[in-house]
DNA sequence: TACCCATGGA
DNA sequence: TCCATGGGTA
């Protein structure tokens, strides 16, 4: 038996709407700890990390673990239709081969539930090591979508290299050359405009800027984005979900084999 | 010699955003009474029915009973090109085979008038017999049209079934189940987000939900909607329009052929 | 399926 | 006036 409430609905709506257009199908992990879940993106070059931390719940109830296999386009298609105010229930018997949503709108007097039929999947847990990152960048995470989008419009891929000073992500394209450079500012009065750069040595890697974008649909769920480079590991996108865990998008640096592909600073 | 002079002029507009999607086109019927449609819908399974009265408009000439055709995306293209806050007046004379549509800003500065040519349409104009309703159901227009949109992500049927306790709107597809429960709420402080059900007996019936959802182009007309609903009847969805009349669709209910189809809340 | 634009609400 | 959402287009 499985009872998850989330007070916040809109929380997993955002969710699914971040991982939705990367991967089809993965299985959710529940477990006295949380709900999460694993997966590859659908060309098995990114993965995503979700965690749900059980605490976050306002009713937290898994009686065993438990791995359920959803379609993620089916599974958005339902959370759609819970109001963004709503309280979300998810419900799954022992058993049973099928998930209930049940979305409460707050003045409790509209109750839907949505039931969806679960899916066999090959699940691929890879265990994810935790590791040393040369540089770690935390800045707006609007900013960096709307630094990701723009290149886009340049070029395929984007390098991120980290100094003290701070950021930088260039492209190269047909058409020209792109650099936009981040200083590190802590000074600003408001948290959430800060760009904070901790950096153990200089670090600079290309990434396909179509994983990049994809990435960013986990904008809306925070503030502030992670970004945790390391030569020769994947880059780590991490958004945190307030009081609950995190979405965390994993992609390998492309290897550098061309200079002049691989220097689009120019 | 007909002269219909409208204050608020953005109200036949809604009215016929609210109607051509439905319908192409239709005789509006003018009389001392007011001014009316009532139209089959291009497919000939739903009913539009209009009423403006006399008493709505600012000024109201209309010598004799007269039947205008029109075809309903062209009157729609001309009265888009009216502002919201216009007042529109339509005159028509005697014998003319056009009819004028004069825009006047809220400030006088600009008088615009669009002619357009009428059509001789068969007009079927079927008697509505009153009726007695098994179960009629105010609720706020907004949320119906939330409900119908929603289950139509997931099937191509409502089944709306009336209790005491509250109204269900129900439907299956590939993807999953979906009931929908409205309980009465009359208690509010907010008159226009009151759900009210008056029940004689309950009532359960099946609804396309592709003409659900074009009914629901009226919902700019009223914040409420009544749905009344009769065994073997047509469902009637009515939206009043302040001050001077409505706008009901109706639909006829599928006939229940099998019970795995008819009973989506599984 | 993903991006862009237009529209409606806060 | 700005933001978010939904519909249309590529």
């Amino acid at each position: 038996m499985l009872e998850l409430r989330l007070v916040q609905g809109s929380l997993l709506k955002k969710v699914m709407e971040a991982i939705k257009d990367l991967v089809n199908d993965a299985n959710f992990d529940c477990s006295a700890t949380g709900f999460s879940l694993q997966a590859m993106d659908s060309s098995h070059v990114a993965l995503v990390s979700l965690l749900l931390r059980s605490e976050g719940f306002e009713h937290y109830r898994c009686d065993r673990n438990i791995s359920m296999g959803m379609n993620l386009n089916n599974m958005s298609k339902m959370l759609k239709c819970a109001g963004n105010d709503d309280i979300i229930t998810i419900k799954a018997d022992d058993g049973s081969d099928t998930v209930t949503f049940m979305f409460e709108s707050p003045t409790q007097d509209k109750i839907s539930d949505f039931e969806m039929k679960l899916m066999d999947i090959d699940s691929e847990h890879l265990g994810i090591p935790e590791a040393e990152y040369h540089a770690i960048v935390r800045m707006p995470s609007a900013e960096f979508a709307r630094i990701c989008k723009d290149l886009s419009s340049i070029g395929d891929t984007v390098v991120i290299s980290v100094s003290k000073e701070g950021v930088k992500f260039s492209t190269r394209g047909d058409i020209g050359t792109a650099n936009i450079v981040c200083r590190q500012n802590t000074t600003v009065d408001k948290p959430e405009e800060a760009t904070i750069i901790e950096m153990n040595e200089p670090v600079s890697l290309t990434f396909a800027l179509r994983y990049m974008n994809s990435f960013t649909k986990g904008t809306p769920l925070s503030n502030m984005v992670t970004i945790s480079l390391s030569s020769e590991l994947p880059v780590v996108v991490e958004y945190k979900i307030a009081e609950m865990g995190y979405i965390r998008f994993y992609l390998a640096p492309k290897i550098e084999e061309d200079e002049d592909e691989t220097r689009p600073q120019a």
